[in-house]
DNA sequence: CTGAAAGCGCTTACAG
DNA sequence: CTGAAAGCGCTTACAG
């Protein structure tokens, strides 16, 4: 009933006749043990079996294999699939290079709680956070030489090591696509402005204008929160003020769907007389009728870009920010 | 630019004036050390803001505190919201009891693999299982002692401690409430009969046909895959058979919404001619035209209650599998 | 290329 | 109630 004794190092020495030291290099490659006395000790290690025990490897050494992956308690966690698809995506590719994910779920604002002092004192190798509405925290701890990941792009200008999607590529593909098809009026309902991501799908749109040398009127961009209600709501407005509106780039699929209720609501069709069009192409877009045209991110590429990037950094290797491409899905809403 | 050194023991009991014998036994709750040396202790390690070293502290006392979350790659994990919210309610409630998480992404179907092996030494103070379709590694290590939970009913009669969701209570629920509201032929559109959720969901139809005094023709009985598609076939199959079919029940909300597509497409309406309730209440439920009436299971709370009964087996406390309610959560479609 | 030995930072009988 | 000491299972200069 008792987990069967592991093997140790003084087990694996003993049988294949070499001392501890000699198995500890063999399994940490170190390429100066004589051939045939490696061979042995493999021999041996793969005939019990044989890990090492992270506890004490990750005593001795001062590596620990983990990396933390940081989720904010105040991101729609419980919502949202976007951050599980994510951190699956990290996990697999981590695993597959020997390293572990420990996964905190907590929240990120101080600087000085637990979950800062944690990450500050080399009990991991290493941390991916996501989304980064207050930085101060992730500044800190970059400043100790812990290397990081940011998946979404920083606010600012920085250093940080980061994967994104291309957001701004996105927002201007979903906008081109409703010019193209012949909208002469195309508002946008952003989602939240202060995210670097929903700036950018913004910018997108505005690029999108730019590049038939015309300014869309400010009056055509509405702001919503991201939910189904701030999409309905805003289009009724849009509408209500420009009934003229043939096109809207929602910032993502719900607010796409509010978007699509408010015109149906008021007898107009889609994509007839008003074409929509969504980002994230998630379920909602699949199933909803009529189909959501939407700008897909490949979200588990994200996640495993991020865990790629964390690899390169504990190899020491260079490392730049990943912008992943999007793809604009077409259906039936434009 | 290197992480600051953390302090050791050797520092604490210095500045307390104490061995480090003490500053162990104060910092594990041992009661028998005087309150004074106890009381100086623990402010020095409050001053210092000190933490114990993982590594050491498992190397030494052979405890990980570390909570193995086992996903299967076979899972929908990259679709499927459904883990990844499970999973975080898992965390949060870990993290609260001192507790972390190594979120593993991998395939669970060999009992030799990498992860078994894992599992199976020590290196892990417990671990929580998704679903099971093959049973055999989990058998394993129970055999060894090690702490375990299953998220989803196990397959048989077992002594595993599981969590799970009311699926047997949300089916009846869902199909009394079609039969209440007048439905004379209620059809169900199961889910995938080899999952004990799926079966139970069947089984709770079957149980409010029961309490009628009826049995419901097996014709009425169709099987979809979970998917969007498998609905809207299964639906379509079903009326072409049975035109006067007036409710169905639908195993989760994909299928349910492509029933209504089905059901739509054939000039009927939805609830009038047909009303559909769903399960799960996830976004597509709430998002669809007619909204989705939906059996909502509380997912954050399933996994609340795994975190939980793990950590009352570390505390060798009682155990017993919990089963959470179910609650219908009506809109229009029924 | 190899081994003896010290050390990583804790815990825990043991003796008092 | 307390401390000295051994030990957890590895890694890594050091000396050869």
């Amino acid at each position: 009933m008792t987990p069967k004794p592991r093997p140790t190092y003084s087990v694996i020495a003993k049988e294949a006749g070499v001392s501890e030291a000699t198995v500890s290099r063999v399994l940490n490659g170190d390429d100066r043990v004589d051939q045939e006395r490696a061979a042995k000790v493999l021999e041996v290690v793969e005939r019990l079996g044989y890990k090492k025990h992270r506890a004490a490897t990750a005593l001795a050494s001062g590596r620990t294999n983990l990396i933390a992956v940081v989720i904010d308690n105040d991101l729609s966690v419980f919502s949202d699939p976007f951050w599980g698809t994510v951190t699956s995506g990290i996990s697999r590719v981590l695993m597959e290079n020997e390293l572990q994910t420990l996964l905190m779920v907590t929240s990120v604002s101080s600087v000085d709680g637990p979950v800062a002092h944690y990450l500050n004192t080399g009990e991991v190798d290493g941390a991916i956070f996501f989304q980064l509405h207050k930085d101060a925290l992730v500044r800190k701890l970059a400043k100790t030489g812990l290397p990081i990941v940011i998946t979404g792009s920083p606010h600012a200008a920085t250093d940080f090591v980061f994967v994104d999607t291309d957001n701004f590529g996105g927002g201007h593909a979903a906008t081109k696509h409703l010019i193209n098809r012949g909208c002469k009026k195309v508002a946008i309902i952003a989602g939240d402005i202060e995210t670097v991501a929903g700036h950018q799908r913004l910018d997108g749109y505005h690029q999108a204008y730019r590049e038939l040398g015309r300014v869309p009127a400010k009056t055509l961009t509405a702001y919503g929160d991201y939910s189904y209600e701030s999409g309905k709501r805003e289009m009724t407005r849009l509408l209500n003020e420009q009934p003229d509106i043939d096109g809207v780039f929602a910032c993502n699929d719900l607010m796409a769907l509010g978007a699509i209720a408010a015109i149906e609501e008021r007898g107009l069709t889609v994509p007839g007389d008003v074409a929509v069009v969504g980002f994230d192409d998630s379920l909602v877009a699949q199933t909803s009728r009529p189909g959501l045209t939407s700008v897909r991110q490949d979200i588990v590429a994200l996640g495993e870009a991020a865990a790629e990037l964390m690899i390169a950094q504990l190899r020491n290797e260079p490392v730049e920010p990943r912008i992943l491409p999007t793809e604009l899905v077409i259906r039936e809403s434009a």
